[in-house]
DNA sequence: TACGATACGGACCCAGGGTCCGCTTTGCAA
DNA sequence: TTGCAAAGCGGACCCTGGGTCCGTATCGTA
């Protein structure tokens, strides 16, 4: 095992900075005015640590975020349906997206620094990855689609925070009719028909 | 008319600057690392003058964008069929996606410059909100379409910089492949039967 | 050609991410 | 218990890059 138990005190200050930092993101208007600085001196802790801990800021915008989506993606992997793998494709695609689009209502301005300020691309991103592979798995067991690949990844893009933090922030849209209309935006896409034959 | 003509060698230098920061945009790897002492130095002017003409660097980049931009616009606004006003409403939506995509393959790091970097959320500028409010109205010309108004953000969603350069850049998918995958999606959300009337 | 208005440019400023290194704490072992 | 590496700490420090300032040069009009 190349990975040694960290020292204590090491992992009280972790937990610390972690616990800080959530707090700064959820009570600041944007996350781009949460400075590492601030988030040492709310943890108490000097700024070595902190990035000793995470190695830079999208390692601890990244941890932050993993340890959030650690219950969702428990309950997707091994939870009851209709999150859970003994769901059918088609209700598991909704029930995704869904918890999907829950998930950054509950975290906007995390998953708004994390998908602007994270080192680059939001796609080239462990979780990213694994939630568009399971996607496009469960799409290509419905019949008549043919471009999971795509499909997964343009059905994503629907979630994306900036596009959330605009509707549900900026435009006022309440969380329901928001869940309401990516419910029916999905339904379009994954009730079909196959393409090349319009229903008309 | 509050406008004054502006002196001749500002036009002159506001050009330049144009010039060379499109050209660094297109020749370096990622937008990120074209700064604006580069740009200036490439203009062969001082930071000064770069300022007072575009006020900071978003303002450069959405001017440039916006240039960039304007056959596009125009064919979109007064055009021909399949861009143009005189379209019917269902083959006007995929021409425009296409156009938005192709524009995207075309100007992909200056796509991605302002996408991240400009002044907070892409979708709180001029030419979205036009675009998104176009692609609206003619979506809900549209039979059997519901919610226009975030079927429209939703499409425009799929030819994010970021997701284009992903797939484009990053892995590869030709141009042309590209374009029809999203040309099926878009079908398939366009030629969907009304949500609750699952086509089984 | 003279002179006000406009523009130039690069030295300068500052915030914020990331590093360094002398000091402290931890925890194993004698 | 005490000794002593190794691991960790913290905040002064560095550096990059966006943005500003102001003395100097240019424009264009009378």
């Amino acid at each position: 095992m190349p990975e040694r138990k960290p020292r204590k005190d090491a992992a009280r200050n972790r937990e610390a900075v972690l616990a800080a930092a959530d707090a700064l993101f959820a009570r600041r208007e944007s996350p781009e005015d949460v400075t590492m600085a601030d988030i040492a001196a709310a943890a108490g802790v000097g700024k070595g640590t902190l990035f000793r801990a995470f190695d830079d800021r999208a390692g601890l915008l990244l941890a932050l975020y993993q340890k959030r989506l650690e219950p969702v993606r428990y309950a997707v992997e091994a939870g009851p349906p209709p999150l859970g793998p003994a769901t059918p494709p088609r209700e598991r695609v909704s029930a995704l997206l869904d918890a999907v689009l829950c998930f950054k209502l509950d975290n906007r301005r995390l998953a708004l620094a994390l998908e602007e300020g994270g080192s680059g691309s939001p796609y080239r991103t462990e979780h990213y990855e694994r939630l568009q592979r399971l996607l496009r798995s469960m799409l290509e067991q419905i019949p008549g689609l043919t471009d999971g690949e795509f499909a997964a990844h343009a059905l994503l893009a629907a979630t994306r925070a900036d596009l959330v933090e605009l509707l549900a922030g900026h435009e006022g849209v309440p969380r329901e009719r928001l869940r309401a209309q990516l419910a029916d935006y999905v339904a379009r896409v994954v009730d079909a028909p196959a393409p090349g034959e319009p229903a008309a």
